[in-house]
DNA sequence: CCAAAAGTGTTGCTATTACACCCATGG
DNA sequence: CCATGGGTGTAATAGCAACACTTTTGG
């Protein structure tokens, strides 16, 4: 059983780039231009290196498709090896999430972001953002198995919300928030609404009992009553209820 | 960017085969014949053949190596990728758990079971079955980084108790069985005792109410008081509390 | 002083826990 | 008839949702 003796599948990766944009959860696609799936969008992907992990892999990624350097939270989701996923040849796919608080870090031109209309059940529907162009499309025509892979990213996403710190990731001043804020990006993730003086009192708090975040202070702009302030101060550690 | 400019990597997959042994959560190993890691013991892993999915390639690995034919329950768990987790070439390793009722059901001589001593933290106790040599060692002698994939397993398990129905499938008779036997496997994957009376009520009763169970009938064996039986129907629907 | 924004309290419902009690069987 | 295993009831507690109330600011 010598190493040689067996041939080897290509391997990417396949980035799913998540962010709050409006108030909606949303996601960085790219217009393929070349076959196969011409024309279609797509998460971008690259092939894994000889000499990088598949985290080095996303991080290039991150670096020369998205012009992104620095610290950009990730997570590996799920590796994808049907057969025929890639029409050419056997291409074995280890799709990441990414999640940024701001849309405009992403400055290249290529990419593109859509809002997320949190469908039921099915096919999300996807909304392109800024240009005014009201343009939108549904997610089963994404190429390759992406539609999938977007499923179970936000299934991910939903599921990590109830107990983990994930959701401050979206945040885009970690060190001074309001609830308010966390809010958005919360209900954002869910997908509904939730009640806006419980979320302060029991969210909130668990997170401070949790050690995730300090009250800090209390803005003191905006129209109405100043809402106090929060910052993130939790490490990788999990959270766990009860 | 043509496919053929990548040099690709091999790509593997490896198995954590899981039971409930004597009350406690086991792993099914292989002590290595052959370098690299030679006499250690490690799961056991095959390489994707150019047809067949991953998924294609733990079924044989199943078949052929363990034995076990039929539906055994599979689902993938983590892609290691670093560089050098393969001292010979570069080799990346899509893992997957997989569980049986019954440690019995693996009758090749080459694999042998271990039960996990529940560790709060660091390296986990393994701990020989069955030949009365009462041999142990520590989970980060592992060949390969086994010692992570072991510990991921097993986390991936006790969140995966709380809120699907995987504990069943370590049930060695899912169309008959009572509450004490499904609180022997939760105990054993969650590592702590819980309560005899509330299971009975609150767990049973949920599984009940969310369609996963029926109350059939009761046992007339044993020295007590017979316990009502219990069948598994729930399909592959997951169930979320509330 | 009033509207807007945001933090806190009150109430009732539900889930969880601890523990006791009663039930059915084998020896 | 008693030890043993197993179901069910109860009370105390914790958590959650709805909603009303209060606080603080800008005009």
């Amino acid at each position: 059983m010598a190493l040689a003796d067996y041939k080897h599948p290509y391997v990417t990766v396949d980035l799913l780039l998540f962010s709050i944009i409006d108030g909606k959860l949303a996601i960085c696609l790219t217009k393929r231009d070349e076959e196969p799936f011409k024309d279609m969008y797509a998460m971008p992907g690259t092939f894994i290196h000889e000499d990088e992990s598949a985290e080095g892999a996303v991080e290039r990624l991150l670096a020369d498709r998205l012009g992104l350097e620095g610290n950009i939270y990730t997570e590996q989701l799920q590796t994808f090896t049907d057969i025929t996923r890639d029409p050419r040849e056997r291409v074995i796919s280890i799709a990441y999430i990414g999640i940024i608080p701001d849309m405009n870090m992403v400055k290249v031109p290529w990419m593109e972001w859509f809002t997320i209309a949190s469908s039921n059940v099915g096919y999300e529907k996807l909304l392109k953002v800024g240009d005014g162009s009201n343009a939108s499309f549904i997610s089963n025509s994404l190429g390759f198995d992406h539609d999938e892979m977007l499923h179970i990213a936000i299934d991910r996403l939903r599921g990590k919300t109830q107990y983990t710190d994930i959701l401050f990731k979206f945040l885009k001043d970690q060190k001074c928030f309001t609830a308010a804020i966390l809010r958005e990006i919360y209900q954002a993730i869910i997908g509904k609404e939730v009640n806006r003086g419980n979320f302060t009192k029991y969210q909130m708090n668990t997170y401070i009992e949790n050690g995730l975040i300090n009250k800090i202070g209390s803005t003191s702009v905006g129209r109405g009553r100043p809402a106090d302030t929060y910052a993130y101060i939790g490490g990788e550690k999990l959270w766990i209820r009860s």
